[in-house]
DNA sequence: AGAGCGATGGCCT
DNA sequence: GGCCATCGCTCTA
């Protein structure tokens, strides 16, 4: 399927990591003609992933501090990816209490960042393939209210609507 | 070899 | 709302 649609329909979706599972609650899709991103002047060493077969994790360190998890969408060699940006907290709760350092339900996925930490995701997971293994996505409800808008933290391609959360969830990043 | 930057988060006001 | 820590990678020379 096309990127934006895998953007939409992984919504309502479930992302595993050994114990911890999340629902995918807010995405964000990159093209490979978009200029934000990462693929967009061709293929390097940090996002070869990127150009990967779908399903592949595509695992980036940014600001120094932070990984960001996407899911490779596209054919082997066209670079396209979908951004999880927020997960509603389903089971390994504590877990993801104590790699986040807090108890705060509501911020412990709220943010690509966030999640990968609460998640224990990390950069050995990039370029790894996202079927049947210990980190892996599985098919969940339908979602009814999708919200699509701009997408958030970039300075290029600003004005694309390929950001997109379940209305009614308290658990996205941003509103 | 070195400057500049980035799909963030946490803390401060 | 603003500031900035912090680091790997890319780009330029």
């Amino acid at each position: 399927a096309p990127t934006i649609s895998i953007a939409k329909s992984l919504l309502g979706c479930y992302l595993i990591n050994g114990k911890c599972v999340g629902k995918i609650v807010e995405t964000e899709a990159y093209l490979f003609d978009d200029p934000a991103s990462h693929s967009f002047k061709g293929k390097t060493k940090r996002n070869e992933a990127m150009f990967g077969e779908a399903g592949t994790a595509y695992v980036y360190f940014i600001y120094g501090n932070h990984y960001c998890f996407n899911i490779v969408t596209n054919k082997k060699e066209i670079g396209e990816a979908v951004l999880i940006r927020a997960l509603e907290p389903v089971e390994g709760i504590k877990l993801m209490k104590n790699r986040r350092g807090t108890y705060d339900l509501k911020n412990l996925c709220a943010g690509p960042g966030k999640l990968v930490e609460a998640m224990g995701i990390s950069k050995e997971d990039n370029g790894k393939d996202l079927l049947n293994r210990k980190l892996r996505i599985e098919k969940g409800r339908k979602v009814k209210n999708i919200v699509q808008c701009e997408r958030i933290g970039i300075t290029k391609g600003t004005e694309l609507p390929h950001r997109f959360y379940i209305e009614d969830s308290e658990f996205v990043s941003k509103r």
